[in-house]
DNA sequence: TAAAAATACTCCATAGGTATTTTAT
DNA sequence: ATAAAATACCTATGGAGTATTTTTA
């Protein structure tokens, strides 16, 4: 609801303004902001500070009052709104990639299941070609892959850009200013998703596009497994080429050390996967529409939710 | 009320975002964004818009049944509010110096009125000296004025920051970067206040302070009007000391052109002036009140109201 | 192809934070 | 002296504007 509204009534609440910012975890200079905004909208004063004391004016018991009827209104609306998501049922199958499965869909499915409290999902993760297979069998009804899948069937649509980082550990004193140059990773061990995993298909592309071939590189291995590839490159014993998206945390944890690597543009970007002749389920359509308008960037980086 | 709400609710009105715009004095694409905002906060299509016509989908629908009532309830806060404020009656008489009475009281007294519409205004401007003698005799309420008062019956506080600028004919290109020197200022014929004014005394007060006397400045004339003083010098006959609130719109309008003066501090102080041991009417306190809570700055530039 | 909405990009205002001061008991 | 609110100052974000592109009837 309006949040200055809601301030107003935290601090009628507490008769304070400090535990009011406390409560509404903001800080007490903020609230005091608002207020007089608030003050200088009305023209009126609506609390009397003394500085024990903190209680409403004539003017301000008015505007609680109504204060308190907007605010349940506010949240008779979300109630209403939540209602409607509550009539959209049914069973949801969701295809994904591996690192789409392991690192961006989890903390969006807990997002979308608390909108849509009564879809029920299932996820399955599988390399591209066989969702596109499960796709086309009917076995499941909505795909999200990294790269592209080339059926008449079918169709994609891009739902969010990430981007193959260099990662090394962190302990590596070589690599400063988070950028790598190619001589740079010439040099070092290299440690690789398996031939035939999207990661590993933009990466050959762009190097390719740059006029390279991975066997100019030292590779020191290749793994099936993202997980793996990150507590090698962790134990410093090599660096590795990967999704963004999958080590952001371990990034801010300064667990790990990402750096973009010098004259390759690694951007690449997720698809959703749908047939293109078949009418989608309600659910189908709203968890579509939910995953191209959701801001990928604040989930990934500010729910560090445990996976 | 909350703005976005009040955006939604034009849209849904006129089937439209860009003549939703319109009447709200945006742009299509604010619209548009604040839309999506809400649509993405409550996790809901809110529009179908096909492109020749915006219609509200069954959330959306629902969503307006709230917002209305919110609105509605905004509206007779408002009116409440607005209500207490027409209960405070009586006359109110202001005692104000000549730049305050003619450049920096007008507007804001419409919105005082505005404000408290029951309230009449009696206004009188004269020297700071009078306005003294009539706090004491108690023919004025509150007392507006330029410089101190030495009088222990009697309380000042600040309201405002006024500066004293030069000003020149905008035609006058020896200026240049809104600065003048001393010497600069030496060399022109300088059009001042009479001795007594707030204004002159600030500015031999300042001139002092900076170890200069005005008998070396070329002083061609000294008037008691402001008007004419802004006239003669907008006629490229000299230039002027003057308080920076006198000349908003000339120099908004490109008639003037207002320069600080090296290395001269020339911030000065508007006062309310009132009684120490006489209780305020209601009238004078919400007027002191106003005074003291209003944003100058925003009023004085942007409301040329026709003076 | 013509309208209307969405996007890209830039810039400025503002909201909020930290640090400090003022106030009142 | 202490606790609470106000103020000063700064930075980052977002909101709105302009210009442009996309959409679809």
């Amino acid at each position: 609801m309006d949040n200055q509204l809601e301030i107003f009534l935290a601090v009628a609440r507490h008769h304070s303004f400090s535990n009011a910012a406390k409560s509404l975890h903001m800080t007490q200079p903020a609230v005091s902001m608002n207020i007089q905004a608030l003050e200088s909208l009305y023209g009126t004063k609506l609390f009397e500070r003394n500085n024990k004391e903190v209680t409403l004016t004539e003017s301000g018991r008015v505007l609680r009052h109504y204060a308190e009827q907007i605010a349940t209104l506010y949240g008779q609306s979300q109630q209403a709104l939540m209602k409607m998501k509550e009539t959209i049922t049914g069973p949801l199958s969701i295809g994904t990639s591996l690192t789409i499965g392991e690192y961006v869909i989890p903390k969006a499915l807990v997002l979308f299941k608390r909108m849509y409290p009564n879809i029920n999902i299932a996820l399955s993760v599988a390399n591209t070609y066989d969702i596109s297979q499960r796709m086309l069998n009917k076995t499941i009804d909505v795909g999200l892959i990294e790269g592209p899948v080339d059926n008449p069937d079918l169709q994609l649509k891009p739902f969010m850009e990430d981007q193959l980082v260099a990662i090394i550990s962190p302990n590596n004193k070589q690599i400063s200013d988070d950028i790598i140059s190619l001589e740079q990773l010439k040099s070092m061990p290299l440690i690789l998703r398996e031939p035939g995993s999207g990661t590993r298909r933009i990466m050959e592309i762009q190097l390719k596009a740059a006029g390279l071939e991975l066997q100019q590189f030292n590779i020191a291995m290749e793994l099936g497994s993202t997980q793996t590839i990150k507590e090698i490159v962790e134990a410093g014993l090599g660096c590795s080429i990967i999704s963004q998206c999958t080590v952001i945390k371990e990034i801010e944890a300064g667990i790990l050390k990402a750096a973009t690597i010098k004259g390759l543009d690694m951007r690449r970007y997720f698809y959703t996967l749908l047939p293109v002749h078949v009418a989608l389920t309600p659910a189908s359509a709203v968890f579509v529409e939910f995953v191209h308008n959701i801001k990928w960037k604040q989930l990934l980086i500010d729910m560090p939710l445990k996976q």
